[in-house]
DNA sequence: AGCACGCCGACT
DNA sequence: GTCGGCGTGCTC
């Protein structure tokens, strides 16, 4: 065996240091490494010992750099596969992030294996004139063992390493690695027979006679091989001194057992395979044909309306991939993920899905994890960066509700978990199938192109109608002098709802009591201190606070700037309407869904379970109402105002607005009684509020398509945006002209006059300050053609700042085609 | 980022 | 001399 080398990320999240290291893999683990595992390597000057991951291994070559030998391996097995690591490489290229953060969402949740390097003495006599050897000799002989770091932080000594390392080589001290896992593999307490021959008459023996218990513990434990410690006692109604004794009298043994931390704790009933009607069999067979190889089509959009029996398609789906012996990725947004999602498919294939969503702890995260990885599990259900799973043998991808914006990440690596599906598709050779009643109008496009598959489900399930939808215009409410902000339809069908024993769901877009407050006289707003935002009023603590850093304020009685009394309060949030609707219908009972009252782990589910016992009349909340929540006996919803999102300055703006009118809409008549909705909007004229009314999205499609087209969004260019943010004010304004000034020369370097009005900014961002950081913008349009260059240039200039930049105390963010330009 | 190195002024 | 403060440049 001769000498290898291999290519290592290291673990520095200096963007300086975002590129491979070459280390000798010398001939003791030579045989044992491999492509994917995590190594221990010295680092810099120091030798600072830090983790790595091995990316490639090669036989040669031919840089003479004076290379360092890796130090051991940590894994025994690779922890990332090859596929993944090419994914996590093309993340890094079209998201402009580093390997390091790349490979982040790849690799096993938590940092399950931290490595700490001791000090210890091994000649406790040696003397020395070197004042600092011998600081560190006698502070070796009071400690003998101890954590570096430690040593390192009491010390105090100038270039400490140097003289660690000298008196390593001189073999005065030895400095030791020790590699622990932080997740613990939870264990539990079970019990077996002591050995797998012994015959029940010779147990029935040598238990007395008058110990009852023991023998049929025994005797239990006899016919079930082995079963958890727990489990025996509540079955026998014992205590663990019982079996304490027939361990004694070596019968049996108790031990520990790895197990899995299991985060569905109740008992899921079986939910049934639904008969295909013929409209979800024709798009059903159509992905068969392509799973079978029998079409080179390989990526699919089913658009089909609410109710239309998408769910049920795709557990057919996954079906069919169990029966191939392959495995299924199943998406949907973090707020969907409801128990009644996870029921479905829990409830279908039992013990072969692991679930993975924001809810569970670090543990049960690593857990499931571990059960994909080895295998255990051939489903997984979960939230975005379940795109990841570590599946050996991957065959389908699902993602349900495609146009979410929760499907691109905010933190580096700024992912589109479409592109990244895409992607893992072509790499596994899978198929890719996403579901929506209302696409992102980029994915409708490329079904235009041909580039996706376009299978549409008209028809809801059962023939069940799409509920009725009343569009309200309040600027006539108060014209007719109802200054409520419920219309006089909403409160009479109200009214009508709860007399014939069915469920209300009141929708508004905003938390809190009053998202505003107003001196009348001078104009002052309530903003917070470290975001140029104002402040939302909340009734129940009686204080202002930040949406963007949570901070809290008292409520001012009188205006700070000019001492006026008329401080007024102004918007509503979904606080003030739970105390109007408790008003306005005292018997009902009502309940309010936000983020604000589920913060504690398990009021989510509590919210859910009492509503589906029909223990809510009126359920009032924000987005989190908006979707997978399917009651039967919801027959109305009301939008109180439909023109929250409408209004911002985002060209993403009616499609949101179209999207979310038309999910929460579709809450209403899920069961046997048809069901309404009230919309309510100051703009019943505007196109995105006249096509929700009807759900068509169609005809919404043909409405913004030539808007995005004449106005240059996607999907007829990419964005890339730059925000740069830091404390100070100017040097973040003059970072921001420099950047523009050094890109847009070089643009037209190359370009000339073609894309000189693609360069947008620099702008303060529309949210000037948040948490103390200015920001401001930078907005690049480019066409997919030039788009390889001009990141190139963006990361040349921002990333790996080339041009020598002040970038100190500043902070800069890339995000390629952003969710949102705010 | 974290560390070593080296230059320089201050101070015994 | 020599200590320590800070700027600079490198990390397989």
């Amino acid at each position: 065996m001769s000498i290898k080398y291999g290519k290592v990320i290291v673990d520095n999240r200096a963007s300086k240091l975002d590129r491979l290291f070459t280390y000798i893999i010398d001939e003791s683990i030579g045989n044992i490494i491999e492509e994917g595992m995590r190594v221990i390597v010295p680092f810099g000057r120091g030798n600072k010992i830090v983790k790595g991951i091995v990316i490639h291994i090669e036989e040669e070559i031919e840089e003479n750099y004076n290379l360092k030998s890796i130090i051991d391996v940590l894994d025994d097995k690779p922890i990332v596969s090859k596929k993944l690591l090419e994914l996590g490489i093309w993340m890094k290229n079209e998201y402009l992030c580093s390997y390091i953060e790349a490979l982040q969402p790849i690799l096993p949740p938590g940092d399950y294996k931290k490595v700490y390097s001791f000090v210890n003495i091994i000649d406790k006599k040696y003397k020395t004139s070197c004042i600092e050897e011998k600081n560190i000799m006698e502070y070796l002989l009071k400690e003998e063992i101890v954590l570096l770091e430690k040593l390192k932080k009491d010390l105090n000594i100038r270039n400490i390493n140097k003289y660690l390392n000298d008196l390593e080589e001189k073999k005065k001290i030895e400095i030791t690695i020790d590699v622990t896992t932080t997740v613990k593999k939870k264990k539990e307490k079970w019990v077996r027979l002591k050995s797998k021959d012994l015959q029940w008459e010779y147990i029935d023996s040598i238990i007395g006679n008058r110990a009852h218990r023991q023998r049929a513990i025994a005797e239990y434990i006899y016919n079930k091989k082995e079963m958890a410690v727990t489990q025996i006692l509540e079955k026998m109604g014992t205590t663990l001194s019982t079996l304490r004794n027939l361990e004694k009298k070596n019968i049996i043994v108790i031990f520990d057992k790895e197990v899995h931390r299991e985060p569905i704790k109740r008992i899921i009933p079986r939910y049934r395979k639904h008969i295909l009607n013929p409209m979800q069999e024709k798009v059903f067979n159509r992905i068969v044909k392509a799973i079978d190889n029998k079409s080179n089509e390989n990526k699919f959009l089913i658009h089909g309306i609410t109710g239309s029996g998408k769910t049920e398609i795709y557990l057919q789906l996954v079906e069919e991939m169990l029966s191939k012996n392959k495995d299924s990725i199943i998406l949907v947004p973090e707020i969907s993920l409801t128990p009644q999602t996870i029921d479905r498919f829990v409830g279908r294939f039992g013990d072969e899905v692991a679930i993975l969503h924001s809810r569970l702890s670090q543990g049960e995260r690593f857990d499931q994890w571990r059960k994909i990885k080895e295998g255990k599990v051939k489903i997984v259900v979960g939230a975005r960066s379940a795109i990841f799973a570590p599946f050996k043998n991957l065959g389908l991808i699902i993602i349900d509700e495609e146009h979410e914006s929760t499907y691109k990440s905010s933190q580096n690596p700024k992912y589109n978990t479409i592109e990244v599906a895409a992607k893992r598709t072509e790499l596994d050779s899978a198929i890719l199938v996403l579901g929506t009643a209302t696409p992102s109008i980029e994915t409708y496009y490329k079904t235009s192109k041909k580039e996706i598959v376009l299978l549409e489900l008209t028809d809801r399930v059962n023939r069940r109608k799409l509920p009725k939808v009343l569009l309200v215009d309040m600027r006539k409410e108060l014209e007719d002098g109802n200054k409520s902000v419920f219309s006089r339809a909403l409160y009479e069908e109200i009214i009508n709802t709860l007399n014939s024993g069915k469920q209300v769901i009141l929708f508004l877009n905003r938390r809190g009591f009053s998202t505003f407050v107003t001196c009348r006289k001078c104009g002052y707003v309530a903003k917070c201190n470290s975001c140029d935002i104002s402040m939302t009023y909340y009734r129940n603590i009686n204080k202002l606070r930040c949406h963007y850093c949570g901070a809290t304020e008292d409520v001012p009685s009188v205006c700070p700037v000019c001492n006026s009394k008329y401080i007024k309060h102004f918007g509503i949030g979904t606080e003030k309407i739970e105390e109007l609707t408790k008003e306005l219908f005292p018997k009902a009972r009502i309940e309010r869904m936000d983020s604000d009252t589920t913060i504690s782990k398990g009021s989510y589910e509590r919210i859910l379970r009492k509503m589906k016992n029909k223990e809510i009349d009126i359920l009032i909340g924000t987005q989190m109402i908006s979707k997978g929540l399917d009651f039967e006996d919801v027959t109305l919803v009301g939008i109180i105002a439909a023109d929250t999102t409408l209004n911002l300055p985002d060209y993403k703006s009616p499609e949101k607005s179209f999207q979310l009118v038309t999910q929460v809409a579709g809450r209403s008549g899920r069961g046997d009684y048809p069901g309404k909705v009230i919309l309510q909007t100051y703009n019943p004229e505007h196109y995105s509020i006249v096509y929700s009314k009807n759900q068509d999205y169609i005809s919404f499609y043909n409405a913004e398509i030539p808007l995005r087209k004449e106005f240059l969004y996607p999907p007829f260019i990419n964005l890339i945006s730059i925000l740069i943010y830091g404390e100070d004010k100017h040097k973040v304004g003059k970072l921001s002209k420099d950047i523009y000034n050094i890109i847009g020369r070089e643009i037209y370097n190359i370009y000339g006059q073609l894309y000189i009005n693609h360069i947008i900014g620099p702008n303060p961002a529309p949210l000037e300050k948040i948490k103390n950081n200015f920001r401001w913008q930078i907005l690049l349009k480019i066409d997919d053609e030039n788009i390889k260059s001009f990141k190139t240039l963006v990361k040349w200039v921002c990333i790996q700042n080339k041009y020598n930049l002040d970038m100190d105390n500043i902070k800069l963010s890339i995000d390629i085609n952003p969710n949102s330009i705010l």
